[in-house]
DNA sequence: GTCTATAAGAAGATAGAC
DNA sequence: GTCTATCTTCTTATAGAC
């Protein structure tokens, strides 16, 4: 592949990852995309095959950035503890976001789960990953129950941001926010 | 209206309702729910104008099922904590359902909330019952939190329910409810 | 009220010129 | 690689017969 092509490559599966976070799955279309970067349907159709391999496309992108987010913070916080409290303080930096769109990995989910089960399989893998990574962490810090308590504080997460995204509430964000870092030093 | 025509009405929003909820609104078509209930396009077009139309009706039926639901708890709990158990009871009474499919108004506001926000701020009216009615009873108990108590219990519900619907996994259900239970007795 | 027929547009996808 | 043109299918919606 020429050095050209990969640019385009990487520009649509950027413009079309972020389109699919904004306006969901279903409702981007490829002139959605193909308008966004400038190009033609046409165009994008000689890159993608089909919807199906855009999506992919993203899955893997996204699960890269993941791959890379949770390895800095392996490196960055030796300490258990720090790990899961960095892991939360990203619902801090994501705020604005998080209560404009909602969670990237959740709402996907959501909307992959309902008719598209072959690709949900594929974006369910962005949860295993912090699923497994918040599972090493409880195991580090000791803890039996660390399947369940990944779990939950997955599961917390999604609530908060959840919540604060229906009522468009950043006080309710941060709130809940409060309350997962009381958990997580009292675990 | 005469009575027939209310019957097919009635058919028609719960058929609508309900397909919705599996299948996600924007990916349940008119053909879909005239399918359904064995009626043609034409005849459901004679019924609601427009799709816009239809979801108006579906969320107007929910929360008159909501208020229905609110108002027997009320009558049959006197006592606030009972309440709030009978609240989470929810969850497991519709355990396969919100496995398989999720909860029919988080899915449901996460949805409209990308690109149909005049839809969405409908549907949220749903969570607001909740809202509302949780904050009333944590009043009741007399704490002076009640409204972010409401807002995390919710919160923590809609979690539990998101993380088990995209795992398919009524253990992680049934283990966030003991938890969410746990915090229900401490409050 | 319920049907058939059809319009009008959007969407995913393909073919072929450049 | 990028474009234009075209095809097919699906979807919302309307018109008009019965």
């Amino acid at each position: 592949m020429t050095r050209k092509g990969q640019i385009s490559r990487e520009r649509i599966i950027e413009a079309a990852n972020r389109l699919i976070y904004i306006k969901g799955f279903n409702q981007t279309s490829f002139a959605d995309v193909a308008n966004e970067i400038g190009i033609t349907k046409g165009n994008l159709h000689y890159h993608f095959k089909s919807k199906d391999e855009v999506l992919d496309a993203i899955v893997e992108y996204r699960l890269q950035g993941i791959r890379m987010l949770l390895s800095d913070w392996d490196n960055e916080f030796p300490d258990a503890k720090d790990r899961l409290h960095r892991f939360v303080q990203m619902l801090v930096n994501e705020e604005q976001e998080l209560i404009r769109y909602g969670c990237p990995m959740g709402s996907l989910n959501v909307e992959l789960g309902k008719t598209q089960l072959t690709q949900r399989d594929r974006s369910r893998e962005m949860f295993d990953m912090f699923t497994n990574w918040l599972d090493n962490t409880f195991k580090q810090l000791g803890n039996k129950d660390h399947r369940k308590l990944s779990q939950h504080l997955l599961a917390m997460a999604q609530g908060a941001v959840l919540m604060s995204y229906v009522y468009s509430d950043a006080d309710l964000l941060r709130n809940e926010i409060t309350l997962i870092r009381k958990w997580i030093d009292d675990v």
